[in-house]
RNA sequence: GGACGCAUAGCUCAGUUGGUUAGAGCGCUCGCCUCACACGCGAGAGGUCAUGGGUUCGAGUCCCUUUGUGUCCACCA
């Protein structure tokens, strides 16, 4: 890597170059080794037909900051990545690309289609893996998986064929969600409800008897052509006498009993309800109540069929609007009450979802949940923040069975066959092809296949092996943290709980990273249809990896949303070059020299002060990473990289390099200090800025071969000095407060003042003269117990006055006020704290070190506070 | 209907187990192209931490109330 640093850091420069540097190396790899402690993480596999977006981009930069942390800190870390075969989502968009050729699945039929499948993966699924490695992520690529893979699959045959053999997967014809744009089942997660505009219509159903008619409500007049029974409360007297008789369904004349059943609800509409249990899954309970016939009205496009009479061919809208017509006719039409209502809506294509009864495999739930509750209520598995265990819990405790099978081609074909001469089901991990009861070879596999998180919910252990009983399972499962949004809880955490709790006897993951939703600089959530969306990919060519990673990283809490502004991004490539500038003035000053990345044996007091702050900054940070406050650290590491080490130890260093006075050890010794320091932070930082710190580290002295295995810094108590490092911050007081008072009186740089300190502190003043002579432009500084200098601005600061004689300068009348002033402020503030130190509550409950820190402040204050009065007076 | 979150500087947000002078970025004001950086430097202005009450020696932080706002779940046809 070339040697000189260009002026302004330039990502696209050295990123991709960086990363295949680290891949040829091999470390993103993880071997089992015994002799070291394992760090999981799988990937939340993104869909093969996905670009990586900002969601995306936020989960895997957490992810690898885990990740590299964990590595330099001397876990074997290890990231697996993997894509997901998406079987909906796939699917509806290889058959939207071949409208365009105007064929369709069916012309292609299910082989030739699959073909077309794989190939799109092919091309595809590389797009996000590329787009995961542009952000610089640590994945073991080694071990890259896909859900259909062979070994994948292998996992789903066995675990489907567990739960059937266990009686917990079984076949029925039940009522389930239809979307009739993708003409397949979806399970219950995968319906958005949506608030919609519609009608409530109330119809007359005439009484068989001829002795009237009930009136009853419903805001989708199509499905009485399916109705079976008209329901009424048990105890609504206004009907109680009508349960028995039987109504006349208008347009299809079917007789149809009026019955009792508690779900109606006698307060709401009419207190009748069409009871049409093909349509509607509270009928369909009802049906099941009553033994009430079924009556499937539309067929998979929602479009009427036989059983719909004269409406057949309509599709289900146009049914409506004739029907409704028609009863109008008819005169049975009392009213049209426009309402809005909820209607669900498929979360793939937004199509109105049909409850539709047809035969499906589901997996029974009930026997499941529980283990799944119990691992989070004992706390084998934390979410963090710890409040989505409810839920969690919310979705477990009222879980309905999951329909599984899906009406699709892409995806896992469900492992059961039938023998169509006895009509034996067999259910097996091997292809069948003769029937095992009868023997007949006239057996067919089922043509459905499973819901695509039936794999995923798999994922943390189909990746190490299972079923199979690997070394890589034994060693790297359960995985230690799984990084992911809250809006995903219920169709995968969940689902890998129940499962890794079934199959494997262990959870998944011990903790459970819940991160918010990325949204627009409005607070919107980015959606193609708003076209809200920012490319990470277009922000990573402008800004960096880096800064984008910096971003999504600060000023973001776990299980909360925020805004993605590209000013933010702009921040945080500001930063990056800030760090990238200090590296220059380093590089700039070895000058070739032979300096060594220690902690020289000499120190001065500037240098004590700078490793005090980096190892409280070294405990802090590696405290907030191990709790998951990733935005807490990276805040710290900006500030003390900023702060500390730009705005004032490097100004600290240039007078050492710079100043003919100082010795060449001493500024040999700043040059070591300056890499070490470097060094250091530039490892803290890593995790967040793998690219740039990487970069910067190749060019400062170093052993090892890349930053990013390197050991995390370790603080070290040893290089903590307590009472330099307030000394030194009274130093920098000092200077901030004489360019305080010059900036208000206007000086300018040019015009050089002498400054008098008094002090009884003065070995110290005497040790940084230098610093607050060339930081705040002053032309001499005398230093000594006390000064008469009645014509001087004043500075008063615990245990330290200033006085800088500027006569032409000096409004005198604004000097008494100024001083008047901050001796009001401090008189109060004395007040406060010795009112504190009066009180017997505080004194004997409040524990010592803040008791002495209040103590101490009441002492510099009340110092303060007389020598404001001096000043004050000498000015008078 | 149920559950949960949020409300802190003009804007967007941090604030870690309660500890005394509440922070950042952007924006704003003043002065600077100071030999690492104008993607910068120095100095500032700006906050009764939504409301009312409580616990505590001490509350932005814990508990309750109210208001506003957002999300999720359920759903009455």
């Amino acid at each position: 890597m070339s040697k000189d640093l260009n002026k302004i850091y330039e990502p696209s420069l050295v990123e991709d170059k960086i990363y295949d540097f680290w891949q040829n190396k091999g470390y993103f790899e993880a071997k089992v080794d015994p002799t070291k402690k394992p760090y999981t993480i799988v990937i939340p596999p993104p869909n093969i037909t996905g670009k990586l977006h900002m969601g995306h981009a936020l989960d895997d930069t957490l992810q690898d900051i885990l990740i590299r942390f964990k590595r330099m800190k001397g876990y074997n870390a290890v990231w697996v990545p993997g894509t997901d075969h998406a079987a909906i989502a796939t699917e509806a968009k290889i058959v939207e690309a071949m409208k365009s050729e105007g064929l369709t699945k069916e012309d292609l039929g299910r082989e030739k289609f699959l073909e077309r499948a794989f190939l799109w993966k092919e091309k595809y699924g590389n797009t996000i893996i590329e787009q995961i490695k542009k952000l610089g992520a640590s994945c073991d690529w080694s071990r890259e998986r896909f859900t259909m893979d062979e070994g994948c699959s292998k996992a789903v045959n066995e675990v489907f064929v567990m739960l059937y053999e266990k009686g917990l997967i079984y076949r029925g014809e039940r009522i389930i969600n239809w979307c009739p744009k993708c003409k397949t089942s979806v399970s219950d997660a995968e319906v958005d409800f949506s608030e919609k505009e519609g009608n409530f219509w109330h119809i007359k159903y005439p009484l068989t008897d001829g002795s009237g008619s009930v009136e009853l409500a419903t805001t989708r007049p199509e499905t009485m052509l399916g109705d079976t029974a008209v329901a009424v409360n048990p105890n609504d007297e206004r009907y109680n006498h009508l349960v028995g008789k039987t109504v006349m369904l208008p347009l299809v004349n079917r007789e149809i009993p009026i019955i009792a059943d508690e779900y109606v609800e006698m307060d709401f509409g009419t207190g009748v309800v069409k009871i049409t249990p093909a349509h509607d899954p509270n009928d369909f309970e009802v049906g099941l109540r009553h033994n009430l016939p079924v009556i499937n009205i539309m067929d998979e496009s929602a479009t009427m069929n036989e059983f719909a009479d004269k409406y057949k061919g309509l599709d289900r809208y146009e049914a409506r609007r004739q029907i409704v017509a028609d009863l109008e006719q008819e005169g049975l039409l009392c009213k049209v009450e426009p309402i809005k209502h909820n209607v669900g809506t498929c979360y793939r294509c937004h199509e109105t979802i049909e409850p539709r009864v047809s035969m499906q495999w589901f997996v029974k739930m009930e026997p499941l949940a529980k283990p799944a509750i119990d691992a989070v209520k004992n706390g084998d598995t934390k979410f963090v923040p710890a409040r989505f265990d409810k839920i969690y819990f919310n979705w477990l405790e009222n879980i309905k069975d999951w329909c599984i099978s899906r009406q699709l081609w892409w995806g896992h074909r469900i492992p059961a066959y039938y023998c169509k001469d006895c009509g034996e089901v067999i259910v097996s991990r091997n292809e069948v092809t003769s029937c095992n009861k009868c023997g007949s070879k006239n057996v067919v596999q089922d043509e459905d296949t499973l819901d695509t998180w039936f794999s995923s919910a798999l994922w943390p252990f189909s990746v190490f092996g299972w079923p199979d009983k690997t070394e890589d399972l034994d060693y790297f499962y359960p995985t230690a943290t799984l990084v992911t949004g809250y809006d995903i809880i219920f169709f995968w955490v969940v689902r890998m709980m129940f499962s890794a709790l079934e199959y494997t006897k262990k959870v998944p993951f011990k903790t459970v990273l819940i991160h918010g939703l990325v949204r627009d600089a409005q607070g919107r959530k980015m959606s193609k249809s708003l076209g809200n969306g920012i490319d990470p990919m277009e922000i990573i060519e402008k800004y960096g990896a880096d800064a984008l990673r910096f971003t999504l990283a600060t000023g973001n809490s776990p299980g909360n949303d925020m805004r993605f502004s590209e000013e933010r991004v702009s921040a945080s490539r500001n930063f990056a070059n800030k760090i990238w500038n200090a590296a220059r003035f380093i590089l700039m000053n070895l000058n070739g020299l032979d300096v060594k990345n220690e902690i020289p044996k000499q120190l001065k007091f500037e240098d004590k002060w700078i490793l005090t702050k980096l190892n409280e900054v070294i405990l802090e940070v590696t405290n907030n990473i191990e709790k998951f406050e990733l935005g807490v650290a990276v805040q710290k590491l900006y500030d003390f990289i900023w702060d500390d080490f730009c705005d004032w130890y490097i100004e600290f260093s240039k007078i050492r390099l710079q100043n003919d006075k100082t010795d060449e050890i001493t500024a040999q010794n700043t040059r070591s200090m300056l890499v070490y320091v470097m060094t250091e932070t530039l490892k803290l930082l890593h995790p967040f800025m793998p690219f740039i710190t990487e970069k910067i580290w190749q060019v400062l002295p170093h052993a090892g071969n890349s930053i990013m295995v390197s050991a995390y810094p370790e603080f070290n108590k040893d290089y903590c000095f307590e009472s330099q490092k307030i000394q030194m911050e009274s130093i920098m007081e000092a200077i901030r407060a004489i360019r305080n008072r010059r900036a208000q009186m206007n000086v300018p740089q040019s015009k050089k003042a002498k400054v008098y300190i008094a002090t009884n502190n003065e070995p110290v003043f005497e040790d940084s003269k230098l610093f607050i002579e060339k930081l705040t432009y002053a032309g001499q500084i005398e230093i000594a117990e006390s000064f008469d200098l009645p014509d001087a601005v004043t500075i008063v600061l615990p245990e330290t006055t200033i006085y800088i004689p500027m006569d032409e300068l000096i409004d005198k009348k604004a000097e008494l006020i100024r001083l008047q002033k901050e001796l009001d402020a401090a008189k109060k503030q004395v007040e406060q704290t010795k009112s504190q130190l009066a009180n017997d509550g505080f004194m004997s409950k409040a524990p010592a070190n803040v008791v002495e820190n209040v103590k101490r402040i009441y002492e510099t204050l009340k110092d303060k506070m007389e020598s404001l009065e001096s000043a004050i007076l000498d000015l008078k």
